[in-house]
DNA sequence: AATATTTTGCAACATAGTTGCACTGTACTA
DNA sequence: TAGTACAGTGCAACTATGTTGCAAAATATT
């Protein structure tokens, strides 16, 4: 069962607004990750561009989503687990990137592997990115 | 000693022109990952925009260069090694950028290690991205 | 209910990237 | 090496993406 809009909202110190309760039960009903066009269009001419811009960038901020590189220079944003805090977030998953139906993937239970860097450099963060045919896409 | 830019393009089965000539060498110059915008700074007002960009594509398409994901919404470029062929990128290398100066390396002799993806997933490209500080700005 | 504070929408702007088409430079062939 | 076929470039126009300032509206606070 999953968290109550409001009460995450509330919890993040945030203001319950129109916007970010639409927003927010996007990424609760999609099991995937999500990007700025794809919420443009579920919300229709409902909130401006802006707004979304602004929401989606309030809730990183806030730890409620985070974004996901891609190679295609698009940016893409998911649902934080309980553990990301504001400004501090553990996103330590591999994302899956399907080449045929485009749909981004957490693999939460999929961990990134520590990686040895060369002398003088040191790691805050990694990212993981697999690209190739997702569990719907297999022949 | 590097390898002739001419010689270089040549192999690739690329006509010689004075754009590529440019591009390239800005590439092997360069030690670290270049941008779109870096290569217009560097070439001023020799080279319209759309050739930079064209000649990236070609670069890439030929195995020449590859594109670099990260978190920040930029495509970056870098040389790639000797194994790339035409549409067949072998960049199994992790990518290093630096959250103080900017500069993204790559790391040649770091490689990917292998992730065990769920049931029904399998693997074509695997990105790993680190970012943090690198030698040069460490104190 | 009144006020202080946030948030939103609009307009304008900035950057990034693409496409069609005419023109120019490169490569090939005789 | 001159002529020709073709690949590559520059220009203009366009789309997409993202940002900023400011006034109006909604939310939170008392």
């Amino acid at each position: 069962m999953q968290l109550n809009i409001t009460d995450t909202l509330k919890k993040h110190q945030l203001s319950i607004t129109d916007s970010r309760k639409k927003i927010l039960s996007f990424f609760l009903q999609s099991a995937n990750a999500l990007a700025h066009a794809d919420i443009e269009h579920k919300s229709g001419t409902e909130f401006d561009r802006v707004t979304i811009y602004r929401t989606l960038q309030t809730f990183v901020e806030k730890g409620i989503i985070h974004t996901i590189p891609t190679a295609d220079n698009s940016i893409l944003y998911a649902l934080c687990k309980d553990e990301c805090v504001a400004g501090h977030h553990h996103d330590d998953h591999v994302h899956f990137i399907c080449d045929t139906c485009s749909t981004t993937y957490c693999l939460d239970h999929v961990s990134v592997p520590k990686v040895k860097l060369p002398k003088g450099f040191k790691a805050a963060q990694t990212d993981l990115v697999v690209s190739g045919t997702c569990n719907n896409c297999e022949q």
